[in-house]
DNA sequence: GGTTTCCACCGGCAGC
DNA sequence: TGCTGCCGGTGGAAA
């Protein structure tokens, strides 16, 4: 499952390989074609497959970078630019191949659904096993709104506020506390893993309301998130199911996970719980977290 | 109009 | 062995 941290790799393993090349031509895979022909929006979103095809002909790539766990590549075709926005969703990757061979894992060679060829043979490929991921091309980030309402990036400076802020409105107020730190609206970038470890770094129940969490504990968890989300960058992410960085490598970050999958607490030893919390699967420790 | 709830998008896998 | 149900990041429709 990719979060900020393994997004944040791939993108700069990604730039440095993809930047100034030359898009030639664009295949889809049929079961995405047939997904398209049915009227869902199968990983091409927005447009159809014919009209994604022909609009990424001959576009130059620009840059490569992370919103959230978006990855934005900046595109140039005859003076014009776009915008590529691209989700991993679970199980999305990218890699850069001379040839479909080199992708390494069956599974992910199974279900490649985009492949790029450049204008100097080598490809660009997009595999997504459960095809809950996205490209979105657009001219500019106005064009799809829910981008413009994300979170502030974790690191900028106005990020904590805005966490602060956003916590002292109603509609986040009675909220469980975990629910509200995985909305992106809120903080960018924080899943379920990282909110797990975060909260049980503060010993902060995941179903605690957030309105019975004072100004200052809410400060230091949102530096602690940061702080997990930076430790999992420096150790190239956490490779759990289907997580692969663009050379098909697995990070460590899932060695240094406390909480997120665990049956037993570290610091007391007593047994995790597990409850849903937003819709998701939450794992605490019932004697450390309240 | 703001807010909450539900559903779609899917393959893998646990459990029966 | 084969079937059923559950899981999940995000957007959009419905209530």
């Amino acid at each position: 499952m990719p979060e900020l941290p393994e997004v944040e790799g791939l993108v700069r393993a990604l730039a440095p390989e993809a930047v100034g090349r030359v898009i030639q031509d664009v295949s889809i895979s049929p079961i995405v074609v047939e997904s398209k022909e049915r009227g869902r929006e199968a990983i091409i979103k927005g447009m159809s497959t014919e009209q994604f095809i022909q609009n990424m002909k001959d576009m130059t790539i620009v840059n490569v970078t992370r919103r959230s766990k978006y990855i934005y590549m900046d595109l140039e075709r005859n003076g014009q630019s776009y915008l590529l926005v691209s989700h991993l969703g679970m199980t999305g990757a990218w890699f850069t191949v001379n040839s479909i061979e080199e992708v390494m894992e069956e599974k992910f060679r199974r279900h490649i659904h985009v492949t790029f060829t450049m204008k100097d043979g080598g490809l660009l490929i997009y595999s997504d096993i459960r095809r809950f991921g996205e490209l979105r091309l657009l001219n500019i980030e106005a064009d799809h709104p829910p981008l413009l309402k994300m979170a502030p990036e974790p690191f900028d400076d106005d990020a904590c506020t805005h966490f602060i802020d956003c916590t002292l409105l109603p509609r986040y107020a009675r909220k469980p506390i975990k629910e509200v730190i995985m909305d992106g609206q809120v903080i960018s970038g924080c899943g379920n893993i990282y909110a797990t470890e975060a909260l049980f770094k503060m010993n902060i129940h995941p179903a605690r309301k957030v309105e019975r969490i004072s100004l200052k504990r809410k400060q230091e968890l949102f530096q602690v998130i940061v702080d997990i989300l930076q430790e999992s960058i420096d150790a190239g992410g956490s490779t759990i199911s289907d997580y692969r960085n663009i050379n098909g490598e697995a990070g460590t970050m899932q060695d240094r996970l406390k909480m997120y999958g665990q049956k037993e607490c570290p610091t007391c030893e007593v047994e995790t719980k597990s409850m849903q919390i937003g819709g998701r699967t939450s794992v605490y420790c019932p004697k450390c977290q309240r």
